[in-house]
RNA sequence: GCCGGGAUGGCGGAAUCGGUAGACGCGCUGGACUCAAAAUCCAGUUUGGGUAACCAAGUGAGGGUUCGAGUCCCUCUCCCGGCACCA
């Protein structure tokens, strides 16, 4: 055995057993229960990030904890290679997204190779290859049979300058990030898949998600958003005349509606607009800005009179119609009630237009509701001014509201949600192609499955302006499967959601000539998924959607995608950027950028170190491609070994924790493994230690096996309840501590050392797997490490003769005893008052109470 | 703005069910080894007072419940994640 460690040498080593044992293929064998282990594939943005050895290293740690625990355990890996920043990248160096994408791929497996993951690389899928999204295609025709699938028209960013569509990632303070302009809402058609008609069963399902964060389920539970409440109409006769429709949860308060408003783009605003310039105008102006829900929710809340009215529904009288830039059309029916009194929303805008206040509602602010706004308005409360109504609580006033409308023919009680259907179109190249044909004479047609897939071109490379695939004939210009005239192809491409949606099936079966086969059925459902939580909420909600999906469709029996989920809290860095002359925006990573600090270590200046001029400074924030403030840990795993990339990962902080990126305490992990490794070496040096009868043992000995099988119960919880590796490293090092004061060199010194020794190993190797392999073979020749499992706990070691209590005063810490384990509860207060500590404190008071946890502590309650 | 989290020494963090605040590691200080340095090892390291024993204060801020609060409740501040076209 080498006498140092040298993590060059032992991580090829090990990796070539590895390689050799074939120690990480996955293979279906019934006879064993199944463990799928599955971090979110990254996306292939260039090199890994901190983040991902974060997720990947949290991942290879249960995988290989389980597989010692004894099951058959798979651990695939892929790529999320379809999306913008491809596309940015064409942009930029105008090289092709494809090209771009798989030598980013071929790269970045490499890194994860260099990192000793426990992968089952067989079965390695790109989301970018036919072989893949053909499916999503195929299921996307499926869905629309079904009617799952559908056409409506959806808002989306549009850049004047370059006449091109935006993400939201590219609208930065309203403006295209290219070009500085301010960008508009445009209305396009797009296509939807309805997951509000699952809206029911994705809100029931998580309470059988045991095993999810509840912080998860609650944002799932939010975003759904299922409120009760009651569907009113307000007859009008602009326009041919109808009904205006709107929602409430307040249908008690519907006595104090003053007016009603609809969104910019609604019908009856438009109807009036054609006769009023000021109120186009105004429509005009809403139409400024992003689409996002947080730039809608934050801006001025501002609106127009219509000029026209609405009649309301019970007391017949005429409400005014006004336009809000804050009601949205996707929502509901894009009109609401407005009861000034009773929702701050409405005061605020009453207030503003002089619009007439009505209170209903008699709260814990009593019956008026004067200026400034109190959170107390909107309490539910016995109602007033309400004619036949007064009197009624909330849920009376709701029925006998409800019933009465509906008697009229105005309104019924109605559940609605939240959540929106999941628009899927997407104005881009780098992305699932939509199987439609569009023909003048027989409309949009789907693509019949033998032609699928519809293949993407590989070798076109975006401008920035529109969509590449629009302006290629070879492949927009189609033939009409169903006419056979001239006919061309749609050119949106899905949501890359629709990617991550499915995935972890095909990991599965990555050669299935189906989308899934049988395989599916004995891998799914993932038994513990590990990823970000910045996916609490959307590739979660959409892949438990396509999971359903999948069901009705006969494809799979599971309901449920994951039954475990652990989401690691973000890894942070400094953010740097400048912006532009036109409103661009250019971020430098923190190692392009110098900055100085004042004498009180505040931040003075920051510059370019490329140019010299100042930088401005963005916070902290998520690692990230587009923000350039990812590490990438390639120098680390170089420097140090992927072992020492992998421990301080791990030990810097629990999964869950988000984590502001810092390599001070590197030194010290890689410090532990080369201590790790003398102990071995000095041990093993000195020949084969012999068992030993435990029973035997001598006090200094006893004390050692107790904390060794102290610590293998501690990291064992660690492992497979806490997930908390942080705390696990902790305990082992402490294990390692107290060996390292282990003088003895008899026998049984030698034995207890062996065991301790063995124990660490087999619970360190999860997380520093090649240094734990080739350790092993010197501590234990000829037995594999893979054959002895996990370390089982003695409890004969675990027994204790004596045990330590705190003393204290008042509940202030006065003294500590050491008592017999069997010690009486009386003799152990008699001890803990005798104690000298605890007489200075107690001396000429009375004893009021003793309180008395048995194990842990005395508390004398004096004075 | 709305939804979900978080805040503990100089730093990362620990304290698992309301019971010893600061485990483990980094950094720093001192010492040993060395011609010297690196590496390694040993000791110390929340703050204030004290040679020390010890005493007091202390977990973002303010209030509360309790024999006892980092942990529970209320109010607030700041930070992070998400908000449907970043993934």
């Amino acid at each position: 055995m080498q006498p140092h460690y040298s993590p060059a040498q032992v991580e090829a080593d090990a990796r070539q057993e590895w390689e050799a044992t074939r120690a990480d293929l996955a293979v279906e064998d019934p006879a064993k229960p199944k463990y799928y282990c599955l971090s979110m594939f990254p996306y292939p943005s260039g090199k890994l990030h901190m983040g991902h050895v974060r997720n990947y290293t949290l991942g290879d740690v249960l995988a290989r904890f389980h597989r010692q625990q004894g099951y058959n355990v798979l651990q695939p890996m892929g790529w999320d290679a379809f999306g913008l920043p491809a596309e940015n990248a064409a942009l930029a160096n105008g090289v092709a997204p494809a090209a771009w994408t798989y030598q980013n791929i071929d790269y970045m497996r490499g890194q994860l190779k260099s990192l000793g993951f426990a992968i089952d690389w067989g079965r390695e899928i790109a989301t970018c290859r036919p072989a893949y999204y053909r499916w999503n295609q195929w299921l996307f025709l499926r869905m629309l049979e079904k009617g799952i699938a559908y056409q409506k028209t959806g808002v989306v960013n549009w850049d004047p300058v370059d006449q091109t569509v935006l993400a939201n990632e590219q609208v930065i303070d309203g403006r295209g990030w290219r070009t500085g302009a301010p960008v508009e809402k445009r209305e396009i058609p797009m296509y939807y898949l309805n997951i509000t008609g699952y809206a029911e069963e994705l809100l029931s399902d998580l309470d059988q998600l045991s095993e999810w964060p509840e912080q998860v389920k609650t944002m799932q539970r939010n975003w759904i958003g299922k409120s009760l409440g009651v569907r009113v109409g307000f007859p009008h006769h602009h326009a041919g005349g109808g009904t205006l429709w709107v929602f409430t949860t307040r249908a008690d308060t519907l006595m104090g509606a003053s007016y009603v408003a609809v969104a910019p783009e609604h019908p009856l605003a438009l109807f009036a607009a054609r006769s009023n310039l000021e109120l186009a105008r105004f429509i005009e102006e809403c139409r400024r800005g992003g689409v996002t829900e947080a730039e809608l929710a934050t801006q001025e809340k501002r609106g127009r009179d219509t000029g026209l009215s609405v009649t309301h529904p019970l007391t017949g009288e005429p409400l005014p119609l006004w336009v809000a830039n804050y009601v949205l059309m996707g929502y509901g029916e894009g009109a609401v009630m407005a009861v000034p009194a009773h929702d701050e929303r409405d005061f605020a805008f009453a207030r503003r237009y002089g619009l007439p206040i009505r209170p209903v509602i008699r709260t814990s602010a009593g019956d008026a509701t004067p200026e400034p706004w109190s959170d107390a308005y909107a309490e539910h409360g016995v109602l007033i001014n309400s004619g036949r109504y007064d009197g009624l609580g909330f849920d009376d006033a709701v029925e006998a509201i409800a019933a009465d409308l509906a008697a009229k023919g105005l309104g019924e009680k109605k559940v609605t949600y939240r959540l929106r259907d999941w628009g899927i179109s997407r104005q881009r190249y780098w992305g699932t192609p939509i199987p439609i044909v569009h023909c003048e004479r027989c409309g949009a047609v789907p693509v019949p499955d033998e032609h699928l897939p519809v293949v993407l071109p590989e070798d076109l490379v975006p401008d920035g302006a529109g969509n590449p695939l629009a302006r290629s004939p070879d492949f927009a210009q189609t033939q009409c499967p169903r006419c056979g005239g001239l006919a061309r192809r749609e050119t949106d491409t899905m949501d890359t959601f629709v990617d991550s949606s499915w995935y972890f099936f095909r990991y599965a079966c990555p050669d299935a000539p189906a989308m899934v086969d049988a395989r599916a059925d004995y891998w799914m459902p993932v038994d513990q998924y590990i990823g970000g939580i910045e996916h609490a909420i959307l590739h979660l909600l959409y892949s438990r959607f396509w999971t359903k999906v999948m069901r009705d469709l006969g494809l799979t029996r599971q309901t449920e995608p994951f039954r475990a989920l652990l989401t690691q809290g973000m890894v942070l860095n400094h953010i740097f950027f400048r912006k532009g002359a036109a409103g661009g925006i250019t971020y430098y990573a923190p190692e392009e950028v110098e900055v100085t600090r004042d004498a009180q270590g505040r931040v003075a200046s920051i510059r370019s170190a490329a140019d010299g001029q100042p930088v401005e400074y963005g916070g902290i924030g998520t690692m990230s491609k587009s923000k350039k403030n990812g590490v990438d840990p390639q120098s680390l795993i170089e420097e140090y070994g992927a072992d020492t990339a992998r421990l301080f990962m791990m030990f810097a902080a629990p999964p869950e924790q988000s984590l502001e990126w810092s390599d001070a305490g590197v030194e010290g992990a890689f410090r532990f493994l080369r201590r790790l490794w003398r102990a071995v070496y000095e041990h093993v040096e000195e020949g084969e230690a012999a068992p030993c009868d435990t029973a035997a043992l001598s006090a200094e000995l006893k004390a050692l096996r107790l904390c060794t099988h102290q610590t293998i119960q501690k990291v064992t919880d660690d492992f497979a309840r806490r997930h908390t590796f942080n705390t696990a490293i902790a305990a082992i090092m402490e294990l390692m501590n107290r060996l390292g004061r282990l003088e003895e060199r008899t026998p049984p010194a030698r034995a207890v050392r062996q065991e301790a020794l063995e124990a660490v190993c087999l619970m360190l190797f999860p997380i520093v797997p090649h240094i734990c392999t080739v350790l092993w073979r010197s501590l234990s020749p000829g037995e594999p490490l893979a054959a002895r499992g996990w370390p089982a706990v003695d409890a004969a070691a675990l027994v204790e003769d004596e045990i330590e209590l705190v003393v204290q005063v008042n509940g202030k810490l006065r003294g500590s005893l050491r008592v017999s384990a069997q010690a009486e509860r009386a003799a152990v207060e008699a001890l803990a008052l005798a104690h000298p500590g605890v007489q200075k404190f107690t001396a000429g008071l009375a004893v009021r109470k003793v309180v008395h946890v048995p194990g842990r502590l005395v508390n004398i309650v004096v004075g």
